[in-house]
DNA sequence: TTGCTGTCCTAACGTTCGTTAGTTACTTTT
DNA sequence: AAAAGTAACTAACGAACGTTAGGACAGCAA
């Protein structure tokens, strides 16, 4: 009978959270099953019921930790006394290295979220799309001190934020390019354009 | 007994396609059953299969199309003689143009096709990073001829492909810009960048 | 008319799913 | 060492899934 091993920082729970981002990850959710994270796990598959209460529960913590990190970056980022241009670079970092160091979490609450229930449907939604007002609004201010091109502040946080979830496809062939060179490239292109 | 209704254009496995790329976008490709796919079409769920073969086929036929829409474009984009920029132009503009029209076929394409199974999806990963290869040659070659920055080129193609997935998000409030508007948003914002 | 083909139906199959019940074994507390 | 609590197990539930079998009715050709 082998337990599930704990440290210090993660108790069970957390280890099972863990190992279904992978798994939704790799498979998406509804794909899924509770015996095929209970073997990844190392334990049957009503073993896990001793430490969630459902399959729907892990799904709904990782979107609502994906989503809570974010509010609280923009949260940071709005205080903070500097030009559009680059408070716009700071959140993009952001997603950039949340792409690089979580991205697990970050596809899942991503390509994911549609699976929620109520009431977490609703909040995430609402989360979200205050998320992007709020990036909007910078980009909307960075235009009127005419840091910023006149361009439409929706579509730009459409591109950047879709633009940071391609990093995906850069984890599976992790070859030529650094971390630290991706992300000068992205914001580069991003914000500069490819033309010369 | 209430018949598919098929007009000069499409056969009723068309329509039966059509309903399911629909369908598939909405709640995913395993979480929509036959039984729903049965109820938007007006029929019971085996009488589907008179029709196709099996679920898998619907995705299949999906995918492929698109797949092949666009690589008949990059065939077409790369035999003219133009600048770099201007090929890419065109490209980002087919990618918006098929994601305004056909946007359910594309999105099901792009967010399910790793349910596919062998050999439709061997064909359908190696038809996807040929497309990125030879995108990311059109860049290389603008490099050169110096009409464009020297960036990483798989990450631009990364950037360009997502960003216009996000039209997804345009789809649903389709309200204060127009798609012209929103073509050239994300034409002058991928290619002259954010900054002025 | 008769027979053929195409399209639908109802019924049911075998699987897999998420989850619960009840029990056993290990770990911690007293 | 006894008691209490935690975490695993086996077994099984009902529901939903994709799909198949077999039959009924329609429209058309002979």
């Amino acid at each position: 009978m082998g337990r599930i091993k704990t440290d210090q920082h993660s108790s069970r729970k957390d280890i099972i959270v863990e190992k279904a981002a992978n798994l939704f990850k790799e498979k998406g959710y509804k794909a899924a099953s509770m015996r095929d994270l209970a073997e990844v796990v190392g334990v049957e598959a009503a073993s896990l019921y001793n430490h969630i209460k459902s399959k729907s529960e892990l799904l709904h913590v990782i979107c609502l930790a994906v989503a809570n990190r974010f509010t609280n970056k923009i949260d940071e980022v709005e205080a903070e006394d500097l030009p559009a241009i680059q408070k716009i670079g700071k959140l993009l970092r952001f997603h950039i290295r949340e792409m690089l160091n979580n991205y697990e979490d970050v596809i899942v609450s991503d390509r994911e979220w549609k699976h929620l229930s109520d009431p977490y449907l609703s909040n995430f939604r609402h989360q979200r799309r205050t998320y992007r007002k709020r990036f909007a609004g910078i980009i909307e201010e960075g235009i009127r001190r005419k840091e910023i091109k006149k361009i439409d502040a929706p579509t730009a946080v459409l591109i950047m934020l879709h633009a940071v979830s391609g990093i995906e496809s850069f984890h599976r062939s992790r070859q030529k390019i650094s971390a630290k060179e991706l992300e000068e490239n992205m914001v580069t292109i991003l914000l500069n354009g490819l033309a010369k």
